[in-house]
DNA sequence: GTTTATATTTTGATTAGTCAAAAATTAGAA
DNA sequence: TTCTAATTTTTGACTAATCAAAATATAAAC
């Protein structure tokens, strides 16, 4: 059975290589995401390949094995249940649930999670919009675009939110890009680093480049 | 803050010196409990005593400071909240709800257990019948139940008789079964519409389930 | 094609929790 | 009281996860 550091670790890389659509993730970016110093991340890899979670490549990166690629998905599905279950169930904030999920996915039993699912009602995506995996490690697909993909002047929908720190979060509900809400891009200027846009009826405003590719919708 | 094994070590005194009636808990029992080697727990209980959690002769045993009363009594209120959840929402069955909550009491936050006491309509007691410490660590009066609803297998004591009929009164009283006698349900079995009892060291002996309802016992 | 900067890996140490087995103490029996 | 048995403590060793800082490799700049 894993321990809630090799599943943290797993979690981390599933997340990073998905984020960035990359198959192979540094060790920079582990240590980072973990706030873990750099040699500590490379000894923990070492190990993680001796279980056959990851295969390394020295200097070059990780890449998780099947095995490793099912057990992030259920560290993701845990994690979003126990995220959904907060929200719908004890009406914790949204901004909140992060931190809180974070230590309760590596303390809750398979039974009691397939339990709190049910009485969730199975749902498909979690209080952030992420889709929650099933437990045979899939999600169902979405044609889903950040805010530098996606076209302009045209109405879209908020999906999710791809930074789940309490800042960025409380920066977007406060604009009303919350998931579910109408937004449409008025205009995109990569020079000057920005995107204008307008969500719902409210004044228009400018964000970053940065912030612009965590912004994720579907028109 | 607290690891786990701490948390662990100040409930498992707790418990032990509730359940045995005495200040002063040993080492064996201690190390017993938690399955660990005698010397596992010497030297455990010598840093717990670092802490202020405990104090400590060598060779008599352990007691819990006011702190450690204070942080034991904080694990037991997590463990029976989280017992009542698992049986009252998810409808997890009660025989398999301690290993479950064993894991969980230690990742829930305050406030999420706060939430869910709320939204389990502030229970006092847990699904075994055990009372939930309050948040201010004293617990609330003791249940008084019925001989069909008590539990079985573990003393009661007789706290009063809901028939005031001379020749129920009367049978009662040859039995043993008089308000502070200690009784214990031996089986019940609702086929046969009966319920088997002890009271203190007599033969056991049978009652129907009718006259069982009129004796009121708390644990 | 060197040099410099950046990223990664090694190395040596540390902490929490654990065990096995030896040493010490206390309690009980003779 | 003196010896034996049970309990407790000590000792030395181990594992998982971590850090700081030195060593090394790779990539970028010139």
């Amino acid at each position: 059975m894993p321990s809630a550091t090799v599943e943290n670790y797993i979690k981390e890389i599933l997340i990073l290589s998905i984020d960035e659509e990359k198959e192979i993730v540094g060790m920079g970016e582990i240590a980072k995401s973990l706030k873990v110093a750099p040699g500590t991340a490379t000894s923990m890899i070492k190990t993680l390949q001796k279980e056959k979670l990851v295969t390394y490549v020295a200097r070059r990166g990780v890449n998780l094995t099947s095995k490793g690629r099912k057990l992030g998905m259920g560290m993701l599905r845990r994690h979003r249940i126990v995220e959904t279950f907060l929200v719908e169930t004890l009406g914790l904030d949204w901004t909140e649930i992060n931190q809180e999920a974070e230590e309760l996915e590596h303390a809750i039993s398979e039974k009691v999670l397939d339990r709190m699912d049910k009485f969730l009602g199975r749902p498909e995506f979690d209080p952030h919009g992420d889709p929650i995996p099933t437990k045979e490690g899939k999600f169902a697909a979405r044609r889903i675009q950040n805010l530098i993909k996606c076209r302009q002047k045209e109405p879209l929908t908020v999906k999710m939110l791809a930074d789940q720190s309490a800042d960025f979060l409380n920066f977007a509900r406060e604009k009303g890009m919350v998931p579910g809400a109408k937004i449409e891009v008025l205009s995109r200027d990569l020079v000057s680093d920005s995107v204008t846009l307008r969500a719902g009826k409210t004044k228009s405003f400018t964000v970053g480049t940065k912030a612009a590719k965590k912004i994720l919708v579907s028109n």
